[in-house]
DNA sequence: GTTTTGCCTAGCGACAATATCTTTATATTTGCG
DNA sequence: GGCAAATATAAAGATATAAGTTATAGGCAAAGG
C-alpha cells in the first residue's frame, strides 16, 4: 500500500512545491548536484582515517570549566529565568519581561553573552511590537540598539518584527530601518518579507507603505522600496491560503474488508475513532473519513486538551438541548462530576492568576510560576490538570493514587506540551516545509544518505536551529523541572480544592443522615523504609466511579502509533511524530549525553543511525484481527488466559486474625504482612488488567488502520518504538496482536519458514529446521483446531511458549494450508530470526573464540543449532560427575539435577555482568523448584553450582571473558581518571595556568575550607568526573550516565519534592561505570548490527522489524534477511573494533591521570607479609593473638564496670582514669605493634594507560556466512 | 527552654548505693526475679550487679555465643541466681518462651492495679535503629499489653542511648517530640535514674538509665491500629496545625475537627497523647474513613 | 594516612523522600556623621 | 545623602523519619583515628 499512497503524496506535495518556491529551490540546489556527495563517497576509503578521527566527538571533561563553555550548558537559574521570560512575553507581560532581561544582564553577564542569541531578541522584540494595548515601539528600538554592542547580530526576522511595528506607526521610521538594514546589515529585502513573524496583513501593509512613499527621493531608499515591492508581490501574488485541501486525497480507510468495529467492554474507544467522533461532533462531519492521512495524523497529535474539554462541553450542551434536567443529564456520573470539578476549578485558577498578577516582589514563588499560568487559558489548565491526574491513577505502584512528585511534574510537563502544541498550531505557516520532508521521506528517497544530507543542509540554510516544527527560529526555552513542578503543584492543589464528590454519610453523634462533600483527591504521605513519600490519593468513591466507566473518558491518549510514516530523523530532536517534538535518544538526567548527541548531530555523524531508525519507523503494521477477536472474547469474559489477568470483582476475604493477635507481636506482624501481600497482589492484578485494557483499546482504535511506530534509542543505541502501550516489543499479547501491513506471497521457502516459525513459538526451537518443519506439519490437527475453536477447542496454542504469537502463526498456517496453494498464500506474519545468545555472539566474534563461536552458532556446529545453555550444563555436569566420584557431597546431590534450565538464566545474564551473588540467587530459585534437592542444602548447592557455571563459562568463552575483563578494567581506569588540567588547577601538579582563575580559586577554597576533604590522589572521588564514552561504528557517541545523584529538594505548593539538580556537580559512580561498561559496549554493538541490518534489508526491499536481537521480516524474505544479517555481522566485525576502541580511548583521554597507591617502603611491606603469614600459619602466634584479645575484652569489661558503678576500689574519677590509661596503654601497644608492621603508601597520579588487548583467537568471522543457525 | 526542662545529668557516675535508692519501693517488695537483656558488650557487668544486689533470680538473655560464654561464667559463680538463656531480647519468640513455667510462667499476674511485684525487666539497648525500634516496641507492648506485658504490669529499667532518651521523654511541644514520646506519655512513667559520661562505656556515647513504670491504664482508648494510623500521619508534620494535617487521614477527614473538644488549630507537636487519642476515636467513628489502614508500599522486587 | 565499615549485589526499558532545624550567604535596613 | 554595620531573609546543608533483617557473604570503595 505504502508505495502507491506515497507516490500520490509526493505528487500532491509537488504541487505545493510550486507555491513554495523557496523550499523548492533550496531543495533542488542540493539534490540536483549529486556529484558533490558522490565525490565525497568515492574518496571515502582514502579519507577513512581522516573521517574516523573526526568521527569522535571529544569535549572537555565534565569537571573542567571549559566544558561549560564548549558544551553550552545553560545554568539552571538562567534556564529558569529564560522560561519565565518567554512566558512573560507570550502572556504579554512586557514590562516584566524587560525587567527580567535587565536583571539577567546585570547578574549573569557571561551567560547572557553566550546564550542570548538573535532568536531570543526576536522573540522579545516581537513581544514589544505585539504588546497590548499598543506596541511598545520605544522599548523595541532600545533593545534593538542594544543588540549590536552585546554582540548579537540582527537578522531578517529582527527587522521584519521591528518594521512590522513601525508600519503601524510611522512609515518614516520604517523606511529608515529598512535602509539601515540593507545598507548596514546587508540583509536582503526579500528575506524580510518571508519572515514567519509577518502575517499576510503585515505584508499587505508593506505594499501600502511603498505606495505612500512615492515622494521619497533618496536613491538608496527608492531602490530598496522597489525591491520590497517586488518581494511583496512574490508572496502576495500567490493564493494567500497555504493549506488548501486536496480533493484528490486518498481516503484513509481504504481497506476492502472494512469491519464494523466491535465494542470492547466496558470501554469504547480511544485514538483515531475518538478523534473522528470529536471532529464529527464539532461540526466537521464530512472531512473525517476521507481526510488526508497526513492531516489526520496531525490532528491526532494535536487533539489537545482543548479537544477533550470541548468534547465534555459538547456532551453537556447536547444533553441540555435535549431538555435533560440536571439530574438526568445524559452524561455519565464521572463526566458530570468532571464537569463540576472543571466549573469549580475555573474561578480558582482565575483567582490564582490574579493573585499572581498582584504579587509583590516579596511573593517570590508566585512571581516565579505566575507567568506560566497565563500562557494558556484557565479552561485548558483546568482540563489538563484533571486529565493528567486521572491518567496517573495507580502509577508508581501506589494503590489508588500516585506519587506527588510524579503528579505535579507531569501536570507541569503537560501544560508545557499543550502550550507548545498550541503555539505550533497557531503558526501553521511552519508546516509546509515539514510536510515536504515527509513527502520526500515517504518516497523513500531519504534513505539515500546524499539526499538526506541535502535535506539537512537545506534546513540549516533556512534556519540555524530548526527543529522541523513550528516557526523555524522560534526561541522556546524548555521549562526546567523546577518550573514544571511549581506550575504543576499550583494547578494540582487547586484541583484538590475544587474536586469534590458528594457522599451520603451520617453524623456519628446524632445518627443523622448527611451528605458529605468529600474531596475526590487528597494529599497524604506514606512511609517507605522509613522515608516519607508524598502521595496524592483517589478517594474510594472516585475509584469506584472510575472502575465503572470506560477508560476513554479518563485516558487522554498520547504517543499513539502513527497513521503515516514517521518523520525522518534529521537531527537529534527532529523526527518521529509530526508535531510532537521528540528526541532520538532517551536521555534521563544526563546533560552530558545530550551534549554529545547534539554535537554528533550537528556534525552529521548520525546519518546512518538515523536512517536505521527511519527504516524501523517505516515498517507498517496492522492489528491481527483474528487474534484480536480472540483476545477480545477472553477479555470480555474476564477469564485469566495467557497474558490476560482475570477480572477480580471484590476484595478477597481477609484471612482470620490469629488467636494471639492481641498478645503476640509476631503473630500480629505476620497477619499484617499477609494482608499487605494480598493487597499488593490485588493491586498488581488490577494494574495488569489496566495495562491489557490499554493495549486492547489501542488495538481496537487502530483495528482498520495502518500503524507506524516511530523509533528512538536508549543511550546505547538500542532502538525502541515510541508508542508505549501497543508495540512489537511488548509482551506476547502485543506481539500476537500485530502483523505487517503488507502481505507477501510465501513461496516455497517462505512456507517452510512459516512452519519453522510456528514451531519456534511453540517452544520447539532446539531442533533442526527440518525437524521443526515436521513438528508443525504433524501438529496440523492441533493448529486447525486452535484456529477453528480457539477457546472452545483443545486450546493447543495455549500450551505454547508464546501462546498469542503461536495463535497468530496458527491462523497464518491454517489459512495458507486451506488456500490450497500455501506457497501462493500472501502472508503478513513477521517471521523471527533470533540471535542465539546475541551478546555472547558478539563477544565470541570480538575474541575470535573458536569454541565459543561454535557454541553460539557463529560457526556451523552440526545439523542442529548449538545451544549454549545445554553446552554449559553439560560441561558443568561433567565437572560434577568428577567431583562426585571424588566423594564431594554437594556434587553428589547435584548429580542428575543440573538441567539446561538451571543454568540458562545465569549464562544469559553473564554478559550483563552478573555477579556471583546474583547468579547464586538465580540458581537457588531454580533448585528450589526441584523436589529432589533437600531444602536445607539449596543454599550451599547453589553457591557451589554458581561457581561451576562461572568456571565453565570461562572455559568455553575464554576470549570473551578476557575481553569482558579488559573492558571492565579499562572502564575502571577511565572512570577513576582525572584530566591533567584538573590537577593543575588544583595545584596538585605543576604546569597549569598560574592561578589565573581568580574567582575559581576562591570558590574552591570556600568549599575546601568548610568540611570537605581536600582533593588528592588519595581522595579523588569528588573530582572524578570522567564518564566512559565511546563511539559506535555507526558514529553514535555513547556516554555512560552513571554518576552520584545530585538531587535537591525543591519547594512546591503541596510539598517539597526531591529532584535532580541540573547544576549539581556529579562525580561518576566508578563501580557502576566499570561494571556496566561491558554489557553496554556489547549492546552498542548489537544495536549497530541491528541498524545496519535494518538499512540493508530496506535497501533490498524487505520489511524489517526488530526486538534488539530478534530480527523480523516476511516469511518469503527470511532467506534474504538471513544473508543480510550475516553480511552485516561480518562487515561489522571485520573492522578492528577493539583496536578502534582503545585508540579512541587513548585519544579521548589523552593526558588524563589516574590515582595510584604504591608501596614505597619495601621492607615494611615484607614485614607485614611475614606477619600476615604467621598470623594464620603459626599456631602459637594465633594463640597469642587470641590471648591478647581476651585480655583486652576483660579490660574493657572492667572498664565499663568502673564507669557505670564506680565499683573500683578507688573512688570516682581518679581510679577510672588510671584504669583507663592502663587499658589504653595495653591497647596502644597492640596497635603500635601492628602499625609498625604496616607499610607506607604513596599516592600518586600516573598517566592513564590501558592493558594490552587480549590476544584474538583463530576464529574467522567469515565462517558466519556458512552457519545456518547463527540466527534462527 | 526545651533543654532546661530536663534534669541535668552530671557526668559523675552514681554509685550503686545511689542507684539503689531510686528503687527503694522495689526493695520493699522483695523482687523475686529479673530479666536482663545485656544487649551490648561489657554489660555482663550489669548482670553481675543485679546478682549482687538482692535479686533472687536473674535470667540473662544472651544469644551471642561469645558473650554468652562470659555470662555463663558469671552464672556459675552465682550459685544459681543467674541463669543464662540463649535467647535474644530482640526476638518476639523469646517472650513466649519466657512464659514457660520454668521461667516466668508462674509469676504471671494480670492485675494491673499494681506494679508487678515479682518481675523486673532490665537491660541495655543498642545505639542505632535496632535499639530504637525495640524501645518503641516495648512501649506499644505496654499500651497493648502484649508480649512481656501479658504477664503483668512489669516495670523496666533500661540503659538507653542519649538520643533515645530525649525522644522517649520528650514532652508536647519539645523538639524531640515524636510518635514514641506520645505512646510513652500515654502508657508509662519514664524517669531518668542516672547517666554515664560520653566515654564511659563502649560503644562510646552517653547512656542513661531510665525507670519505666507502666500506668495501670493506658490513655490510649481508641483502637490501636487506628491510633497508630492517625499518629503516623499526623506526625508527618509536627509543626503544622491539626486542622491541616487531619486532611491527610482521608478525603474529607476534616469533618471530625468540629467534633473535637479542643481547638483544632493546635500544632501536632504540642498535642497530648489524650488529644491524639480523641482524634483517633473521632476518626474511627467517622463513617467515611478509609477502609484500609495498612498502606505500606512494600514494594520489593 | 590505611584499617575498618558499609554497600551492593546482571543492563536497558518504565523516573523522582520530605519536614524541619542549623548554618551560611545575601539582601535590606539602620545608624551615623 | 553615603557608607558601614546590623539585621532580615533566603539559600544550602543536616538530620530524622519507620520499624523486624528480606533468604543469602564477598569484593571493592568510602570513611575516618
Amino acid at each position: 500500500m505504502s508505495l502507491s499512497l506515497a507516490r500520490q503524496a509526493v505528487a500532491k506535495r509537488s504541487l505545493r512545491f510550486h507555491r513554495q518556491s523557496k523550499y523548492c529551490q533550496v531543495l533542488l540546489k542540493h539534490v540536483a548536484i549529486p556529484c558533490r556527495y558522490q565525490s565525497s563517497a568515492a574518496t571515502a576509503t582514502e579519507s577513512d582515517v581522516d573521517t574516523n578521527r573526526k568521527k569522535h566527538i571529544i569535549m572537555p571533561n565534565a569537571g573542567l570549566s571549559a566544558y561549560k563553555l564548549t558544551a553550552k550548558v545553560l545554568p539552571g537559574s538562567v534556564a529558569e529565568q529564560f522560561a519565565v521570560l518567554k512566558a512573560c512575553i507570550i502572556s504579554g507581560s512586557m514590562v516584566r519581561a524587560e525587567r527580567i532581561m535587565k536583571e539577567l544582564y546585570k547578574t549573569r553577564p557571561e551567560e547572557m553573552k553566550l546564550f542570548a542569541d538573535v532568536n531570543l531578541y526576536n522573540t522579545l522584540l516581537n513581544g514589544f511590537i505585539e504588546a497590548d494595548p499598543k506596541p511598545m515601539t520605544k522599548e523595541c528600538l532600545t533593545w534593538l540598539d542594544a543588540m549590536k554592542p552585546r554582540g548579537v547580530t540582527a537578522d531578517a526576522d529582527t527587522y521584519a518584527i521591528v518594521l512590522k511595528g513601525f508600519l503601524r506607526q510611522s512609515y518614516h521610521t520604517a523606511r529608515g530601518l529598512l535602509v539601515e538594514m540593507v545598507l548596514e546589515e546587508g540583509i536582503p529585502v526579500d528575506s524580510v518579507v518571508k519572515s514567519e513573524y509577518l502575517t499576510m496583513a503585515d505584508i499587505e501593509s508593506f505594499r501600502k507603505m511603498v505606495a505612500e512613499s512615492t515622494q521619497i527621493t533618496n536613491n538608496n531608499a527608492r531602490d530598496i522600496l522597489a525591491q520590497l515591492e517586488a518581494a511583496v508581490d512574490v508572496v502576495l501574488g500567490k493564493p494567500a491560503e497555504p493549506l488548501m485541501k486536496d480533493s484528490i486525497a486518498e481516503p484513509l480507510i481504504r481497506d476492502a474488508n472494512f469491519d464494523p468495529v466491535p465494542e470492547v467492554k466496558p470501554t469504547k474507544s480511544i485514538g483515531v475513532q475518538f478523534l473522528q467522533e470529536q471532529l464529527a461532533a464539532l461540526g466537521d462531519p464530512n472531512a473525517t473519513s476521507r481526510m488526508d492521512p497526513y492531516d489526520l495524523q496531525l490532528g491526532l497529535e494535536q487533539q489537545g486538551y482543548e479537544m477533550a474539554l470541548q468534547r465534555l462541553l459538547y456532551d453537556k450542551e447536547q444533553s441540555m438541548e435535549r431538555g435533560d434536567t440536571l439530574n438526568a443529564m445524559n452524561l455519565t456520573p464521572l463526566k458530570r462530576i468532571m464537569w463540576e470539578w472543571h466549573q469549580k476549578m475555573l474561578p480558582l485558577v482565575k483567582e490564582e492568576v490574579e493573585r499572581c498578577d498582584a504579587a509583590t516582589s516579596r511573593e517570590n514563588e508566585r512571581r516565579l510560576y505566575g507567568p506560566f499560568l497565563k500562557v494558556l487559558p484557565p479552561e485548558t489548565l483546568s482540563i489538563v490538570t484533571i486529565l493528567e491526574l486521572l491518567r496517573l491513577h495507580n502509577s508508581s505502584g501506589i494503590g489508588d493514587g500516585m506519587k506527588t512528585a510524579r503528579a505535579i511534574i507531569d501536570v507541569g510537563k503537560s501544560v508545557e506540551m499543550e502550550y507548545n502544541a498550541v503555539q505550533i498550531k497557531n503558526k501553521a505557516r511552519g508546516f509546509d516545509k515539514n510536510s515536504d520532508t515527509h513527502a520526500l521521506f515517504s518516497s523513500g528517497k531519504l534513505f539515500n544518505l546524499a539526499v538526506r544530507k541535502a535535506r539537512i543542509d537545506m534546513e540549516k540554510d533556512l534556519s540555524q536551529h530548526s527543529n522541523g516544527m513550528g516557526p523555524a527560529n522560534d526561541w522556546n526555552p524548555v521549562w526546567p523541572s523546577t518550573i514544571r513542578a511549581k506550575v504543576g503543584s499550583v494547578l494540582t492543589s487547586l484541583l484538590l480544592e475544587a474536586a469534590k464528590i458528594p457522599v451520603p454519610s451520617k453524623d456519628p453523634e446524632t445518627g443523622m443522615k448527611i451528605i458529605e462533600n468529600i474531596p475526590a483527591f487528597f494529599h497524604t504521605y506514606q512511609y517507605v523504609h522509613g522515608k516519607r513519600v508524598g502521595i496524592i490519593k483517589f478517594s474510594e468513591q472516585l475509584t469506584h466511579m472510575l472502575a465503572r466507566e470506560p477508560i476513554r473518558d479518563t485516558l487522554h491518549p498520547r504517543l499513539l502509533p502513527m497513521l503515516v510514516h514517521p518523520n525522518p530523523w534529521l537531527s537529534y530532536n527532529s523526527g518521529g511524530y509530526l508535531s510532537t517534538k521528540s528526541m532520538c535518544m532517551r536521555v534521563k538526567d544526563s546533560a552530558e549525553q545530550l551534549v554529545y548527541l547534539n554535537k554528533a548531530s550537528e556534525n552529521d555523524h548520525l546519518a546512518k543511525v538515523f536512517s536505521g531508525l527511519d527504516v524501523l519507523g517505516s515498517t507498517c503494521w496492522r492489528v491481527n484481527k483474528s487474534v484480536f477477536n480472540v483476545v477480545l472474547e477472553v477479555w470480555n469474559k474476564g477469564e485469566a488466559l495467557a497474558d490476560i489477568p482475570p477480572v477480580v470483582q471484590e476484595h478477597a476475604p481477609l484471612p482470620p486474625k490469629p488467636e494471639n493477635y492481641d498478645t503476640d507481636p509476631k503473630a500480629k506482624f505476620n497477619w499484617v504482612s499477609e494482608v499487605k501481600q494480598i493487597q499488593t497482589n490485588e493491586r498488581n492484578n488490577h494494574s495488569l488488567r489496566c495495562d491489557v485494557n490499554y493495549k486492547v483499546e489501542t488495538a481496537r482504535a487502530f483495528l482498520n488502520l495502518p500503524m507506524y511506530f516511530p523509533h528512538n534509542m536508549d543511550f546505547r543505541g538500542r532502538a525502541y518504538p515510541m508508542p508505549p502501550t501497543l508495540n512489537h516489543l511488548g509482551n506476547d499479547l502485543c506481539r500476537g496482536l500485530l502483523h505487517f501491513e503488507e502481505a507477501k506471497p510465501l513461496g516455497a521457502r517462505g512456507w517452510r519458514w512459516l512452519k519453522i516459525h510456528l514451531a519456534n513459538l511453540y517452544g520447539y526451537d532446539k531442533h533442526s529446521f527440518t525437524e521443526r518443519e515436521e513438528f508443525t506439519m504433524s501438529s496440523m490437527d492441533n493448529i486447525l483446531d486452535s484456529v477453528d475453536n480457539p477457546l472452545s477447542g483443545k486450546r493447543w496454542w495455549l500450551k505454547a511458549d508464546s501462546p498469542w504469537q503461536c495463535l497468530a502463526a496458527c491462523y497464518e498456517v491454517a489459512a495458507a494450508v486451506r488456500s490450497g496453494a500455501p506457497e501462493e498464500f500472501k502472508s503478513q506474519l513477521p517471521i523471527h530470526q533470533d540471535g542465539t545468545c546475541n551478546g555472547l555472539q558478539h563477544y565470541a566474534a570480538l575474541g575470535g573464540d573458536l569454541a565459543g563461536a561454535r557454541a553460539v552458532n557463529l560457526a556451523n556446529s552440526g545439523d542442529r543449532p548449538a545451544d549454549v545453555y545445554t553446552g554449559v550444563a553439560e560441561l558443568v555436569n561433567k565437572q560434577i560427575d568428577e567431583a562426585a566420584a571424588e566423594g564431594n557431597e554437594l556434587a553428589q546431590l547435584l548429580q542428575g539435577n543440573v538441567s539446561r534450565k538451571v543454568v540458562k538464566q545465569t549464562v544469559m545474564t553473564n554478559v550483563y555482568g552478573v555477579t556471583f551473588v546474583g547468579a547464586r540467587a538465580q540458581i537457588e530459585n531454580r533448585l528450589r523448584e526441584n523436589e529432589n534437592i533437600p531444602r536445607a542444602k539449596v543454599y550451599a548447592l547453589s553457591g557451589y553450582l554458581a561457581k561451576k557455571v562461572f568456571s565453565s563459562l570461562g572455559e568455553m568463552f575464554t576470549g570473551a571473558h578476557q575481553i569482558q575483563d579488559w573492558l571492565t578494567d579499562s572502564a575502571r581506569r577511565i572512570a577513576r581518571s582525572v584530566p591533567l588540567e584538573t590537577l593543575q588547577e588544583s595545584g596538585l601538579v605543576p604546569g597549569g595556568p598560574p592561578a589565573a582563575k581568580g574567582p575559581e580559586e576562591t570558590t574552591v577554597k570556600k568549599r575546601g575550607g568548610g568540611k570537605k576533604k581536600e582533593f588528592s590522589a588519595r581522595n579523588p572521588t569528588a573530582n572524578q568526573m570522567t564518564s566512559v564514552i565511546w563511539t559506535t561504528p555507526l558514529g553514535l557517541p555513547i556516554v555512560q550516565p552513571y554518576r552520584r545523584s545530585g538531587k535537591k529538594q525543591i519547594a512546591t505548593l503541596l510539598q517539597t519534592i526531591f529532584i535532580e539538580d541540573p547544576d549539581a556537580s556529579r562525580p561518576v559512580n566508578t563501580s557502576k561505570q566499570s561494571s556496566a561498561f561491558p554489557p553496554n559496549f556489547i549492546h552498542s554493538l548489537d544495536a549497530t548490527h541491528m541498524l545496519m541490518s535494518a538499512v540493508a534489508c530496506h535497501k533490498k526491499g524487505m520489511t524489517f522489524a526488530s526486538v534488539h536481537d530478534s530480527y523480523w521480516t516476511h516469511a518469503c524474505d527470511v532467506d534474504g534477511m538471513n544473508e543480510v544479517i550475516r553480511d552485516q555481522f561480518i562487515e561489522l566485525h571485520s573492522q578492528p573494533i577493539m583496536e578502534n576502541l582503545i585508540a579512541e580511548f587513548k585519544e579521548r583521554y589523552k593526558d588524563y591521570r589516574v590515582p595510584r597507591t604504591e608501596v614505597i617502603d619495601k621492607n615494611a611491606n615484607d614485614e607485614q607479609d611475614a606477619a600476615g603469614a604467621s598470623l594464620f600459619a603459626d599456631e602459637s602466634e594465633l594463640d597469642k593473638v587470641l590471648e591478647l584479645e581476651k585480655q583486652q575484652k576483660e579490660n574493657e569489661k572492667k572498664d565499663a564496670l568502673n564507669a557505670i558503678f564506680g565499683l573500683a576500689d578507688m573512688p570516682e574519677a581518679d581510679g577510672d582514669g588510671d584504669q583507663d590509661e592502663d587499658d589504653n596503654d595495653d591497647m596502644v601497644m597492640v596497635e603500635k605493634k601492628s602499625k609498625k608492621n604496616l607499610s607506607k603508601y604513596k599516592h600518586t597520579w600516573e598517566p592513564l594507560s590501558f592493558l594490552p588487548l587480549p590476544k584474538k583467537g583463530e576464529f574467522d568471522i567469515n565462517e558466519v556466512k556458512k552457519s545456518p543457525y547463527f540466527f534462527h | 527552654m526545651s533543654k532546661s526542662k530536663f534534669k541535668p545529668f552530671t557526668s559523675k557516675i552514681p554509685t550503686l548505693a545511689e542507684w539503689s535508692k531510686n528503687f527503694r519501693h522495689r526493695q520493699a517488695s522483695a523482687p523475686r526475679a529479673t530479666l536482663a537483656s545485656p544487649s551490648i558488650a561489657g554489660l555482663g557487668t550489669w548482670t553481675m550487679t543485679l546478682k549482687d544486689n538482692g535479686f533472687k533470680r536473674v535470667i540473662a538473655l544472651e544469644p551471642v555465643p561469645a558473650y554468652n560464654h562470659w555470662i555463663t561464667g558469671l552464672s556459675e559463680q552465682s550459685k544459681g541466681i543467674v541463669e543464662v538463656l540463649k535467647k535474644d531480647g530482640y526476638d518476639w519468640e523469646t517472650y513466649i518462651g519466657l512464659k514457660e513455667p520454668q521461667y516466668l510462667g508462674e509469676l504471671e499476674n494480670k492485675d494491673w492495679t499494681h506494679v508487678h511485684p515479682g518481675i523486673f525487666f532490665t537491660g541495655t539497648l543498642p545505639k542505632g535503629s535496632r535499639g530504637e525500634q525495640l524501645l518503641a516496641q516495648f512501649m506499644t507492648c505496654i499500651t497493648n499489653k502484649m508480649a512481656l506485658f501479658t504477664m503483668g504490669r512489669i516495670q523496666m529499667a533500661l540503659w538507653i542511648p542519649d538520643s533515645l532518651f530525649y525522644k522517649i521523654t520528650a514532652a508536647p511541644g519539645t523538639n524531640a517530640r515524636c510518635k514514641m514520646s506520645v505512646i510513652a506519655e500515654a502508657c508509662a512513667d519514664v524517669m531518668p535514674i542516672c547517666s554515664t559520661g560520653p566515654k564511659d562505656v563502649y560503644p562510646h556515647g552517653e547512656y542513661h538509665l531510665v525507670h519505666i513504670i507502666p500506668f495501670a491504664e493506658s490513655q490510649i482508648k481508641s483502637q490501636w491500629d487506628v491510633f497508630e494510623y492517625v499518629l503516623k500521619h499526623l506526625f508527618v508534620m509536627q509543626k503544622k496545625p491539626l486542622s491541616h494535617m487531619v486532611r491527610t487521614l482521608g478525603p474529607g477527614a476534616d469533618i471530625i475537627l468540629g467534633r473535637l473538644s479542643f481547638d483544632p488549630q493546635i500544632l501536632i507537636g504540642t498535642m497530648t497523647a489524650m488529644q491524639l487519642d480523641e482524634v483517633a476515636t473521632k476518626f474511627d467513628e467517622w463513617p467515611l474513613r478509609p477502609r484500609v489502614l495498612f498502606e505500606d508500599a512494600s514494594v520489593f522486587t
